[in-house]
DNA sequence: CTGTATGCAAACATTTTGCATAAGC
DNA sequence: GCTTATGCAAAATGTTTGCATACAG
């Protein structure tokens, strides 16, 4: 019997797909659709913003990049990195470090059990003001 | 010198605000302005959704209710409990565990400061399926 | 009375959707 | 050529703001 219901999406190869695609693996940082977009026709690369929405979402579906919501309701993305970590954010410059914490990751997970809960993933931002500022 | 400059708002009493402060006590549960604001209108009180945000926007800067937002990128609050603590949420039906962990607070707050961080503080959401789904 | 709070409507910002066109396969 | 991807414009969504009016103090 050949395949007869197209399981996941074929994923058509466009250039502005590849466009994203090679943005997403240069940037080390979390940016949204909008930034990203705009660096795009930084390049010179003709993509429309709907179309960076779509890619971002299907990549993120995909499970290719992560995503998460800003504090001001934006979804932003990023490559996914190896392992896990959180974000250091400076409340007045931006700067970001990330940081890595396995007793934090233990800790979520073994509180989120006795609780009974399952599928356990957790969300890690610490706010300060850097040593600039 | 007697104080001149109103240091916080004077906070009027108005039936509205008296409203949501009813609601906000009785309520266990995260919930939205607009979830709110309908659990107000089906009690009879008039009371527009402006204002309802406008309030909940002020009980959370003066602390009187925590925010959060959810996944769908709404704001959510619920009246604080007492001392710092994070939350245990249940992606399925939102139910709400709160949870402590000194270990976490220390960490954080260590982190930063390796960092050069000032005046550090942080977020932390867990997310899991609970027991019940 | 004076000034804050309210509430409608309109503005806003972000994301999603309808649909005609362009393009991959 | 058939079908998916694109992109514009418009809709949808959630939240905020301008401003005239209501009302607390």
């Amino acid at each position: 019997m050949p395949e007869s219901h197209a399981t996941a999406s074929p994923q058509r190869r466009t250039r502005q797909r590849a466009a994203v695609h090679a943005i997403m693996s240069d940037l080390d940082e979390f940016r949204t659709a909008q930034q990203i977009h705009d660096v795009l026709r930084g390049n010179g690369d003709r993509i429309g913003l709907t179309t960076v929405y779509r890619t971002l979402q299907s990549m993120a579906d995909a499970g290719e990049v992560d995503a998460l919501r800003t504090g001001d309701g934006e979804m932003a993305y990023r490559r996914c990195s190896t392992g896990h970590h959180h974000h250091l954010v400076c409340r007045v410059c931006g700067r970001t470090v990330e940081v890595t914490g396995p007793a934090v990751e233990r800790w979520a997970t073994r509180v989120a059990e006795e609780n009974g809960f399952r599928e356990v993933s957790h969300d890690l931002e610490i706010f300060g003001t850097c040593a600039e500022h």
